[in-house]
DNA sequence: AGGTGCGTTGCGTTGAACGCAACACTCATT
DNA sequence: AATGAGTGTTGCGTTCAACGCAACGCACCT
């Protein structure tokens, strides 16, 4: 809407490729190096570009510290902590917490797996959305509409052979999620990892974010992950029955509400 | 120096203390609502700003993501990561990584204790600069002119009776830190907690980071924390010499290099 | 000296961002 | 049902700020 503004936003994620000089920045924005060179100093002025020794632009730091605060104010996050640590102390495997925002998928917590083989991923990656069992009790959540809206724009890149391959597929798996309030993921990302996961829910039932718990098949089989399913849904409905109010949350006084 | 996208970029970090709504944005600002409602559309387009459902604004997905791509970026994080990993488990205590970029520091990384009592502290958050082990190393290294001015710069909180006070004590300070090239920081944050800190050089001997050991009071002493120096420093060392290309780095080839 | 490849500056032009005022909508209140 | 207060939204004419240009400075090469 406003071009300027949105000149300079197109920087940051041009920048997030790695470093890069005024000339290649005015290029790829198709502006002139003078322009180019107004909209990086305001954002340098910001903290949200820095210019490392060799002149070059790279991401800054003021950057990191927002995302963090974005993350302290997402209250689910917030109360959902303790009970994936818990989770996580049950069963050893890693515990993840994402949520839906805009056509993306993002883990905004994760407590590691306990055994020595571990998964990738990291708070703050958007997931693979097409294929991850977080990602379908999510999207499986919206309204009709804009859920099909959404499974025909996404891509469905074949991670292995049991991915997603196109968006009939995808709306139907996210119906049966739907129907079932639960979701896995048996080798559709990464062919030897498997998910479980369950929706957490604000006070009007719709799913705020979804949890999941990943092994890889060296540690346990599918079969034997999916047997940690009432566990996952258990934790999953504390954690919504605090967020929704329901449960008058029952730990210590000291914990303050900043 | 644009002002359009300077106000636009003005709304992130006020943003960054919890939702607001038009209104409250464009009072901020200074400008009328239809042109805050203009910044925030187009913030919003690139996904820096969530409308959530009661209408008002908070940050967005893509700025979590985007702080992730920019961590990811430094490649301090990435070789030193291993070390603190192993530091960890060699002590026991955290272990925390930092960089110092305008004006500020913060921490990239973090390696949790294993005792039960941990401090608080998260990848992103900007460090207490006055006080932190971490901070003085980083700034001592600043040229002399350079250091003189970001100090004077600076508030000096008085976080506990051995904060340090003012600028003059903390250039004080920042030259002993430099001459003996390590630090400490016993209860000058918090009562309790102390630290001692290292530095990361780059292949010109220039600090790039800093790694630190923290452990409250009440798990051990400050005396029993300093005889962990050596290894710290010696940890510290190692990454700089990997870092600056001088150690070629023998580890699993299997490790990718994402 | 000459040349090349950067980033930077000053300036005149123009169009994009501005504030305004009117409008639409949702809740309370009466 | 009508009124009013509080929102967010739209269209528009004015103006000022962002634009591209071209000239410049500077470092580095040869």
């Amino acid at each position: 809407m406003s071009q300027t503004v949105d000149r300079a936003l197109s920087i940051l994620p041009l920048l997030a490729e790695g470093p890069a000089d005024l000339g290649t920045v005015a290029e790829r924005l198709g502006v002139h190096k003078s322009t180019a060179l107004r909209l990086l100093r305001t954002l340098h002025d910001h903290g949200f570009v820095y210019r490392q020794s060799d002149q070059r632009y790279r991401l800054g730091a003021r950057l990191i510290a927002l995302a963090q605060e974005a993350m302290e104010n997402l209250d689910v996050r917030e109360i959902a902590h303790p009970h994936l640590v818990r989770l996580n102390e049950q069963c050893g495997h890693t515990v993840h917490l994402a949520v839906y925002e805009e056509d993306e998928v993002l883990y905004i917590d994760k407590v590691e797996s306990r055994y020595p083989v571990r998964m990738y991923s990291r708070i703050g990656k958007p997931v693979a959305i097409t294929v991850a069992a977080v990602a379908k009790l999510l999207l499986a959540d919206l309204p009709e509409h804009e859920r099909r809206a959404v499974a025909e724009k996404l891509d469905y890149p074949l991670y292995t052979a049991r991915s997603t391959p196109h968006a009939e597929a995808f709306l139907k798996e996210l119906a049966k999620v739907g129907e079932q309030g639960w979701a896995s993921d048996l080798g559709g990302h990464e062919e030897s990892i498997n998910c479980v996961a369950a929706p957490v829910r604000g006070a009007d039932g719709r799913v705020v974010a979804a949890m999941s718990v990943s092994a890889p098949n060296v540690v346990v089989t599918a079969d034997e992950l999916l047997t940690l399913l009432p566990l996952v849904r258990r934790t999953a409905d504390a954690i919504s029955g605090e967020y929704s109010g329901r449960t008058p949350v029952q730990h210590h006084p000291a914990k303050d509400t900043r």
